[in-house]
DNA sequence: CGGTTGACTTTCC
DNA sequence: AGGAAAGCCAACC
């Protein structure tokens, strides 16, 4: 296992409950500048049922670069509401 | 060692 | 406003 991976995922870690970030600053708190990508990689190779709140990172406009609805509906048990275009106010809800 | 890939981002039309 | 194109960088094969 690679060490940027460990970083990034102690990153995602310290996400709070309720809270969401993007795959850039994900990349930018493990120490990755622009690696926005790298953050998306490392989050797809996790296998299901991690401890890893992976949910909790959304890309640039605060909406789920995932096909599905499970990433939603872990984040509104959260209490992280959706707009009507399915996006989250990063204003609000974002890390800080 | 070099081309391909992707849960991204930013910048132009 | 919405989509296409280009830029990015590490992991993979």
């Amino acid at each position: 296992m690679s060490e940027r991976w460990e970083r990034i995922y102690a990153v995602v870690c310290r996400i709070p409950r309720g809270r969401v970030t993007t795959y850039g600053e994900v990349a930018a708190r493990a120490g990755i500048l622009r690696g926005a990508r790298q953050v998306g990689y490392a989050l797809s190779a996790l296998p299901p049922g991690s401890p890893i709140p992976w949910h909790r990172v959304l890309n640039a406009r605060g909406e789920s670069s995932l096909p599905g609805e499970e990433q939603r509906r872990l984040l509104e048990g959260e209490g992280v509401r959706f707009d009507a275009r399915g996006r989250v106010d990063l204003a609000r809800y974002g890390w800080r």
